[in-house]
DNA sequence: AATGAATGAGGATTCATTCAT
DNA sequence: AATGAATGAATCCTCATTCAT
């Protein structure tokens, strides 16, 4: 991190703070909350300043935390990070699922399409940590990293891959395999996402949502055309 | 890096190879040549073990060289990565545009971009390194290294951008922000280009490009719904 | 330091010795102390073979600590030599002063000055390693560290200018440039610390600061040729 | 020494500068200037930058040679140094020897001192990196270099012990060790020699040698008061 | 003689990890 | 459980020196 230089004199600090009033965690409820404030530490440090460019000790100071409690909860800094990943990943799980039941009930495809497009555009606006560690520190720690933002991927991609498979039966949807649809999608999603993290756009993201939907929906060709041609 | 530890102590290697491993670079043409023998070496680990985990040693070794000797032709490990990304970064911009031209005589919009799209695919197909690069490191460094993914992002754009309004303009395509279509088809380039990196997918190059026009085109939704829907 | 080779390969004193080689500081106290250790051992090694050949190691070595460890105490290798010269500093004006105050009951002005110069040399004697530091590393280091050696000098100068001054008052000492004068002695006092360092001169402090006392206050001339001269 | 930033790509310069004619040194005399023009180039950047930061790649572009042509000329850096401080030395001994010779035929003493000391601080003023060499890095450089400091200190100080012991038998000179009396007026001449230039002194150095002339003749206690003390 | 490419020893510094307290 | 000393592997970079051309 190597940042923050005013606070140079060690010790100082832990002195004056006698703010922290939980010092030792004995049930296991409270070995569970010091575990989250952790990995709540890590997400935020990591994302902030990368995989490589985070230390433990950084992440134990945003804990309140000395730097070898951290090891007494995770083995390793790798260890640390990995279950950060598949936490969030959970987590993002979870949500996107939830969203597709609230509208699964909602019989109009486009409407359910732009709903759960538009939830996600959401969470991860509100999770923006979790964008950036999964398109920068993800990807950037190797082999053995990448499985996580694979998994979202396919994660978000099999959620999306059923729904098409229901929706091709009914002829609603072109044919032609699930699976690169759902890809197709799922990029999209994601891309744009990302996008708004990085850009200043002044989107809604319903508005985003209904443009995403849209496009998947019907490509970029006019209706009209079409119509005429076939016609 | 870190890895291979077969050739642990006393390496055989070193008790056949004399002490100057290569023949000295003497002209100006054959410091270019080791010079452009680092870079892809550069690449090759770079890609392979990524930033961090690659130290001009690693680089040295690969190209056949003294670690002492990267520094002969470039400053610093960081700028080394950075000549190696600009390179890239033109030979990519340079291939497209080529593409573009090759095709421009092309008058049928879908064939063009098909054509494009495929020559994308198989250009990264030829350069998975690069791919890597740009999805891991490019993103993992930080703001002055993001700047590498951002300008290849917005090169490509930047093409695709000006299609689009010329075709907008004529009808053919759906009105709605340029960038955004523009980013859209971007995003879907890229993100099947590294798909076909990360997965084992025995489309041809070809295929995946009419899929992905298709899908730009026309979307998921059977044109003869919409015909019949309108109709 | 690159010397001592006799202990070249399979160091003997690294079986004796167990993992850790000395105890944790865990106190304020010892903190505090094994970084007087430390400023101890850096004095010690840094006075023997200079800033430029002195390694963070070597220092650790005679610390009998890591070099990891050193970094503990200290941010950096330049920040651990300008802390022990400003200690070092802070140090000898202390005992200076202290060696003024002594003397200042004493009114005669000859063994006042002689009692200041015997305790000056009498301190570089007992601390040959401050002389090194000062009349070597701290020129050879450039603008930042010629600071110390310029601010001891000054230390020096000040304090005997202000005698000067008053005894110029007085009519007791010639007129001109107090600063010019108090210089002059700063110099001679300096210079034959530094000789006494350098060459095996079997004076006692006490001759050679009479010797000094009495050319600074009579000069070389005999004093009854000027009242013959005079007279 | 890692300044000047400006001349970034190597190679450049060597095209545009077809000013040097003499390239290649055959005949001893051109040797031999070319190796005069090595000690100067390195006399200018061993006084500004110090001998450690020093390179001899430094060195080498202020002689307009290449690094490589500084190791015919001499074996190392170490030696190079070594014998660029005998020659000063040398030349510092003659320049003093025939200012003392000038003066010689002055029988008054006063004026022969005082011309000798003007003489030295003159020419330490016009050789501010003789000083510089001496009183930074011959210092800082450990045992084997600083016997030049002590070389030129005991070369300076011979020359006056001599005139001493001369003026001491015929009694215009108090009795005591001419080697510490001749240390005491060495230790003057270049302490001021090398305060000079450290400092901004508006004093010229004949009135600094006067100055000096006096302190060293007749000390600081006013003549008059000698004379009525002893009257 | 001159050049400058190649080498590698050397050293500062960071930080994950261990472990005594 | 928590702390924070202590350790040392790892790596960037500099630059004196060698030597092919």
């Amino acid at each position: 991190m190597k940042l923050d230089q005013e606070s140079s004199n060690n010790d100082k600090e832990l002195e004056e703070i006698p703010t922290r009033l939980i010092r030792r965690a004995n049930s296991k409820d409270e070995k569970e909350r010091r575990r989250q404030e952790i990995l709540i530490a890590a997400k935020k440090v990591f994302a902030e300043y990368g995989y490589n460019s985070t230390s433990i000790s950084d992440i134990a100071k945003v804990a309140n935390l000395s730097y070898g409690s951290v090891y007494w909860y995770f083995d390793s800094k790798e260890s640390l990070f990995q279950e950060l990943m598949t936490f969030e990943e959970d987590e993002l799980r979870v949500y996107i699922q939830n969203q597709i039941n609230l509208n699964s009930k909602n019989f109009d495809p486009p409407s359910a399409l732009i709903a759960a497009i538009e939830a996600t555009l959401i969470f991860f606006e509100s999770n923006k940590e979790l964008l950036r560690l999964l398109f920068r520190d993800s990807l950037a720690l190797g082999d053995r990293f990448e499985a996580h933002l694979y998994n979202i991927y396919s994660g978000f991609s099999k959620l999306i891959e059923t729904n098409i498979s229901y929706y091709q039966k009914k002829g609603n949807v072109i044919q032609g395999s699930p699976k690169l649809i759902a890809f197709a999608i799922t990029s999209l999603i994601t891309q744009f996402a990302h996008r708004r993290f990085l850009t200043d756009d002044n989107m809604t993201a319903h508005d985003l949502a209904v443009f995403i939907t849209e496009l998947i929906m019907f490509g970029i060709i006019p209706r009209q055309n079409i119509i005429q041609e076939k016609g």
